[in-house]
DNA sequence: TTTAATCCTATAAGGATTATCGGATTATGT
DNA sequence: ACATAATCCGATAATCCTTATAGGATTAAA
């Protein structure tokens, strides 16, 4: 299940993205069409500038805006910033790979199945963008 | 990410497989190949149960068996059994449906793209059964 | 009657998620 | 210079969920 932090992110992504290329756009206006908590929403933007997927610009006139095109941020690289990992175990994770304690102990039927599942889960999040969110 | 319990429950599941068709299997046999909490794997196939996945015997020489050939059992059951929905969005739940505050008010675009996350991931786990497990 | 097992409910312990707070910093416009 | 409007940051509270444990009650076989 998405976190309440990715649904949000999204929330906030769309006003972005239809919002794109007209410069910075504070908090405030995304919260008129979303009803969110402000100081909430602002740990979350945060989070998405450092994972790389927004810049901001402080002060008057300052806010938060997508910076690559819509279409090239896909829905895998969101999750990941704000949920981690998205394979269902972190022993078949991409990105967020951990041994687990008994992996290697027996040979875990469980392993190969769950790494179909990721698969199948990033074949759809790594080609959905933030642009399909506008359609 | 499955939680420790789905994840207890396949291995406790993968011995049961093992041997299914041996009669009722008893938890500290189960424990005996994988060390984990005796309780808490009661608590676990007892859900498991309760699921309509496994039988029980009572008494001593009692223990835990499969309900159904474990061709016929698959990882979507055992997951909605002890992490509840597969979908990543309570919104697009087959089994756990529940409106969200917003669903309407606006027309949610992360809809359609969870909707085929989903998919993608129950036609993985609705096609995997126990059987696999043990190859 | 002893023993070995499941059954059941409650609850503790721990950790993660969700949310808030109080400022510090930065930039704009007057 | 100053007021204002915004992001930035770290700490922490509040809440909820997961994980685990406890203590018995019940059942059945030997």
């Amino acid at each position: 299940m998405l976190s309440k932090k990715a649904q949000y992110a999204f929330k906030a992504l769309t006003v972005l993205t239809k919002h794109d290329g007209n410069g910075p756009i504070p908090i405030s206006f995304i919260i008129k069409e979303h009803p969110i908590s402000t100081k909430f929403l602002e740990t979350i933007l945060l989070e998405l500038r450092r994972g790389g997927v927004l810049g901001s610009k402080k002060g008057k006139g300052g806010g938060y805006y997508l910076l690559a095109p819509a279409k090239t941020i896909s829905f895998a690289q969101v999750i990941r910033i704000l949920d981690g990992a998205i394979a269902p175990l972190k022993c078949v994770s991409l990105n967020f790979y951990e041994k687990c304690d008994d992996c290697d102990a027996m040979d875990c039927g469980l392993n190969a199945i769950m790494c179909e599942v990721r698969d199948a889960k990033l074949k759809v999040l790594e080609n959905k963008s933030l642009a399909d969110l506008i359609k």
